[in-house]
RNA sequence: GGUGAUGUAGCAUAGCGGCCUAAUGCACUGCUCUGCAAAAGCAGUAUUCGGGGGUUCGAAUCCCCCCAUCACCUCCA
């Protein structure tokens, strides 16, 4: 098997994958935080760790996954100020129990999980059911003495630990003397000794939705901490990989490190993943309101995939938009304009149609081997390797589509397949469906149903095509036209060849 | 202001010291196929990688300067 290199943010290099545990890889994602609709933007770095989930799996690990729902301590803004919970905000907001939001947008997030093909992780674990692990875990970096208690908040001692340990600031490539002095400015830092200091345990008000009685009275836990007390009830205090969007590098992943650090004493993850931005116009696509303009730069899935939006003049189905995720690496942006989306559903349907082609192919004759055979192999050796190096999708797609063009020339009879061996071609057969489905995890849209309506279907167009083909007999090409141009304007296409007429069915 | 990225054909992305006179998808052009198309195949389309210097036998890839864009700096995947 070929060495795995993953990109570590940590080291800032691409290292040798070498698990911890080789029997069981444990893999932490940062979940959605359930206070509002996933854009479009989330579902791409969901779809990035899916493929890593995935391909670990391909490679034969066993792997653990790791996804959480965070549903409290996620505040608006910093907590000694005051400031509100996310979650209680849309509850107030819509007039619901905070459980209720939770509920709801976690079922939302789940149906767009299943659209995007995202293989549900192992353990998907939420804040508000593991609270004892938490007050634990505030408990024990207290008692290690890396946090203080403020009227019954809790708060990390950051300049104590970035002094004691060498590791505040590691992650996302902080000078902590300039973060020092600079914050030493500030005024206005409330219960905090330090700005750069953090809540872990938030003293509940009277109005306070979701608290829990604590050794510090009645509260909740802080942002940051339920990922690290999940991450470590699950998958040990020091585990292979954790994933997340770049945008929670900081402050998210270098408080994480901080508290796990500060409770357990080791640097909880081996290898820090991060994905880069989904971006808009150009500019990264995000929630929040833009003060110039009072809108927000993002689109909503249901919104793309129907095409009832302003921005993009037609709809894409959600596994074009996966395929277009799967044309960039995760670790850079990826600018969605219509062009590239037009592009990737032209690039899509001609794969999902190369591999039908390539399972219908049936070898015949005797082997008459050329240099297409090593092509072929080669080819499939690469995307492998492409995969190995640090995940790059884009590149392994590189390889396919020179072999789609190989599949429909054995098809057409322009190569023969027979310059391939019989064993090559299964390999191929089996490979690239492995690819398309194991790997990349895409779905095949152009399948018709099989179910009743499918094969009404089949039917109704194996009529169709009869009569087209007894018109064409008679050199009737208005009406063999006719039947071609109105069943294009109904997306369905016909695809005519020596063999016959064949059709598909474009989403 | 601090930190970190990025700038490759019309568009979106790969490549990150010699396999690059630059790869993939889309778009575009020509040819084959076709009744005409579509689909499919083949060929072509950047003498060149933001601009300018430098290092090197050799640079899209390393270094320096400049220009532009983006991200993070306690809301965000």
């Amino acid at each position: 098997m070929n060495p795995l290199h993953i990109y570590n943010s940590l080291s800032k290099k691409k290292e040798e994958f070498v698990p911890t545990n080789p029997e069981l890889v444990g893999l932490y994602v940062c979940g959605p935080t359930v206070y509002s609709d996933v854009h479009l933007g989330n579902c791409r770095s969901f779809t990035s760790f899916d493929v890593v989930y995935r391909y670990l799996m391909y490679k034969g690990y066993k792997v653990r996954y790791v996804r959480n729902i965070t549903d409290a301590g996620h505040l608006v803004g910093d907590a000694d100020i005051g400031a509100e919970d996310k979650m209680a905000k849309t509850a107030k907001a819509l007039k619901l129990e905070p459980m209720e939001v939770a509920h709801k947008y976690t079922v939302g997030f789940h149906h767009m999980m299943d659209k995007f093909n995202n293989l549900p992780p192992n353990i998907e674990p939420r804040a508000t059911g593991h609270i004892t692990e938490q007050i634990k875990m505030v408990q024990d970096i207290l008692d290690n003495g890396y946090a203080y208690e403020v009227d019954g908040s809790v708060y990390f001692d950051t300049v104590k630990f970035a002094q004691e340990k060498d590791v505040y600031g590691q992650l996302s490539g902080r000078n902590l003397d300039d973060m020092l002095s600079e914050s030493r400015e500030l005024k206005n830092q409330g219960e905090k000794k330090h700005s750069a200091d953090f809540a872990i345990w938030i003293r509940a008000e009277e109005n306070t939705l979701q608290k829990w009685d604590s050794p510090w009275g009645e509260g909740f836990p802080g942002w940051h901490l339920e990922c690290s007390a999940m991450s470590t009830k699950y998958l040990g205090s020091k585990f292979d990989i954790h994933g997340g969007g770049e945008d929670l590098k900081f402050p998210h992943h270098e408080n994480e490190i901080a508290q796990n650090c500060g409770a357990c004493g080791t640097m909880p993850v081996k290898y820090w993943m991060h994905g880069d931005m989904l971006l808009l116009n150009g500019k990264k696509m995000s929630k929040s309101i833009d003060p110039e303009t009072g809108k927000s730069n993002s689109i909503m899935p249901e919104e793309l995939f129907s095409g009832n939006n302003e921005i993009f003049t037609k709809g894409y189905s959600p596994m074009v938009v996966r395929f277009f995720m799967l044309m960039a690496h995760y670790r850079s942006t990826l600018d969605l304009s219509d062009d590239a989306l037009a592009a990737a559903e032209k690039g899509y349907y001609k794969l999902m149609e190369g591999n039908k082609t390539l399972q219908e192919l049936v070898y015949n004759g005797a082997e008459a081997l050329t240099v297409e055979d090593k092509e072929v192999n080669d080819l499939m050796d690469q995307a492998l390797v492409d995969m190995d190096d640090d995940f790059n999708t884009p590149k392994a797609l590189s390889r396919l589509f020179p072999l789609v063009n190989k599949i429909n020339s054995f098809k057409s009879g322009h190569i023969a397949l027979n310059t391939i061996s019989a064993s090559t071609l299964e390999r191929l057969q089996k490979v690239f469906k492995e690819f398309l489905f194991d790997i990349f995890g895409l779905m095949d849209e152009t399948a018709a149903a099989a179910d009743k309506d499918g094969a009404v279907l089949d039917g109704l167009m194996n009529l169709i095509m009869d009569i087209r083909k007894d018109a064409r007999a008679k050199k009737d090409w208005g009406t063999s036209d006719q039947i071609r141009d109105q069943l294009n304007a109904l997306k369905i296409r016909l695809k005519d060849s020596k063999e016959g007429t064949t059709w598909s069915l474009e989403k």
